[in-house]
DNA sequence: GTCTGATATGAGCATATCTGCATGTTCTTG
DNA sequence: CAAGAACATGCAGATATGCTCATATCAGAC
């Protein structure tokens, strides 16, 4: 049997739903896969993703607020770093666990049957 | 420095979204939680989630459509359990996150300076 | 067959979320 | 001071999401 979970207060449900919120849309995961190798402006990041600077800004402050990055103003521009390094751990499980569902449906439809 | 991310393609970043965007919700975070200990049924996860019946129905629909969930059905009754048991590393780690989070601002408030 | 309990689904509404455009603010340069 | 560069923000439109009410489906008991 595994181990019990945490107790999850109400609150706490809703803060990690929110958490998860965060890392719900598309370009969020784009703007931090792009911060993995350390700060970048917002203009960097607007390349990088494809966006609009309306849009990036956007995120990237939905981001900040969330704890997820942190801001560091340097003149007119602002960079933008990871500060909780978590997240590419959920990342990386989700990935796993990802490939290794559509692995297993995959299976289900060749003509050999799944070991 | 830290290992290189995953290639993360267009496409592996919406699934990665989506999958988060699963989690996004307390009430489906609370039915996850609800099925930790095992397989339930909907009307167990009804009153244990305070939900309605409508509403818990569509969000277990919604989990299965993840795979996140799965569904066996006995007689008139259908049973939900975890069959994507990463969900629960996916909470740890934000548990944690969000805690250190929380304990870190709340030492920026605190008389003495944080250490 | 009818009736009842368990679950799913369609329709409609309210709200949230994402996006782009235009504009505002702030910093720097001249 | 004016002008431009880098970001942020107010507003409005489009889409998505969550919720409820009523109804449908399905399995079992009678």
């Amino acid at each position: 049997m595994p181990n019990k979970p945490r107790p999850l207060t109400p609150e706490a449900i809703v803060m990690i739903a929110r958490r998860f919120g965060l890392l719900s849309d598309p370009t969020r995961i784009r703007l931090l896969h792009g911060l993995f190798d350390g700060e970048k402006n917002v203009g960097a990041l607007v390349e990088l993703s494809g966006g609009t600077q309306t849009n990036v800004s956007r995120h990237l402050q939905a981001l900040a607020d969330g704890g997820i990055v942190a801001r560091r103003k340097e003149g007119a521009q602002v960079f933008y770093s990871i500060c909780d390094p978590t997240i590419f751990d959920l990342c990386e499980l989700v990935c796993g666990s990802l490939e290794k569902q559509h692995l297993s449906r995959a299976s289900l439809l060749a003509r050999r049957p799944a070991k």
